[in-house]
DNA sequence: CTAGGATCCTGTCAGC
DNA sequence: TGCTGACAGGATCCTA
């Protein structure tokens, strides 16, 4: 096929590449530019699964924030209504021009895959949001993701948000300690993958704090040291940020200078991915095993 | 209450 | 070559 840098591409398939937090503030970044102030046209939902709510209430309405708590995306609206998304494993969102051909204006985060390079609507595309002179393309593979309609007042009281744990940066040491005494027997990565515990730490930034941190993911949680708790927030925070820094998986880390398609996660990843490479801190084999129903990578000499 | 397994869904890939 | 089944995983639901 043919991309949009006129360079041919070859078919790349990402094992795993779900969008976590530093993804979703990517696409948070990217969209204030483009979307911010501009009215909600026409809505067509493709898919019934992946729309909760009534869409006529958004209709002519203008975008006037964009927000994140932990994975979730939040988008404001000028009549006291608000659109909630989580992309969950196989989410995107793209930013087409009205036509939904790419431009220079073309935008796309998320699951990186096929469709960050081809014209919208795919065969992934589950709900459209026509704007003024663009197209905001919700696509997901899996359907797993959706697009919720709320009153801006009741995100709070919003289930998933309700719910939702601190993120990384405001949680501090004694709190972290108290959630891990309180799960002190389930692994480690279950409870920094609970987004009841942590906010926005999913499959790829577990394994990399934990790396970050030398502790492996099958310890239990009320096994470790206050080093251990310290470095793991600290590790949390560093991995995150470094992804956050390189653009999380967005269409500009996915395509090469030569046009082809790279790995946004070489721009950060220790371990994740990685099994049957050497360890860049010790020089080890990484290896992969299960961990919390989750495929895990680390290094099984430093990570005690 | 907690811990852990099943579930949803589509696409990929190994094995025949 | 084409089919089949295993596997991937965020968050929720269910079970013990």
């Amino acid at each position: 096929m043919s991309g949009p840098l006129g360079s041919r591409h070859f078919l790349w398939y990402n094992k795993g590449n779900m969008p976590e937090l530093p993804e979703v503030e990517t696409i948070r970044r990217g969209l204030k530019d483009l979307i911010l102030n501009k009215k909600i046209i026409q809505v067509e939902i493709l898919e019934l699964k992946s729309f909760n709510g009534e869409k006529d209430v958004i209709l002519s309405t203008k975008i006037v924030q964009i927000r994140r708590k932990g994975k979730a995306l939040l988008i404001d609206l000028d009549n006291g209504y608000s659109l909630m998304i989580h992309l969950r494993m196989t989410g995107q969102i793209i930013y087409r021009a009205s036509n939904g051909e790419i431009d220079k204006d073309a935008f796309a985060g998320g699951h990186p895959n096929q469709d960050f390079l081809i014209n919208m609507p795919s065969k992934h595309t589950r709900v459209i949001f026509w704007l003024e002179g663009g197209g905001l393309f919700f696509n997901d593979q899996r359907k797993f993701g959706f697009v919720k309609v709320l009153k801006t007042e009741e995100i709070e009281k919003e289930d998933f948000i309700k719910k939702l744990g601190k993120e990384p940066w405001s949680l501090n040491f004694d709190e972290f300690k108290k959630i891990l005494k309180k799960h002190e027997k389930a692994n480690i990565k279950a409870v920094i993958l609970d987004q009841h515990n942590v906010a926005g730490v999913g499959n790829i930034y577990a394994d990399e704090a934990l790396f970050y941190a030398k502790v492996n993911p099958d310890r239990l949680a009320g096994s470790l040291n206050d080093t251990e708790i310290k470095e793991l927030i600290e590790g949390m925070r560093s991995v995150m940020e470094k992804s956050i820094e390189s653009g999380g998986s967005t269409m500009a880390t996915y395509v090469k200078a030569d046009g082809s398609l790279g790995n946004y996660l070489d721009n950060f990843a220790q371990v994740f991915q990685r099994q049957g490479q050497k360890c860049f801190r010790c020089g080890a084999i990484i290896e992969k095993k299960r961990t919390a129903g989750r495929g895990t990578h680390f290094c099984p000499r430093c990570q005690k």
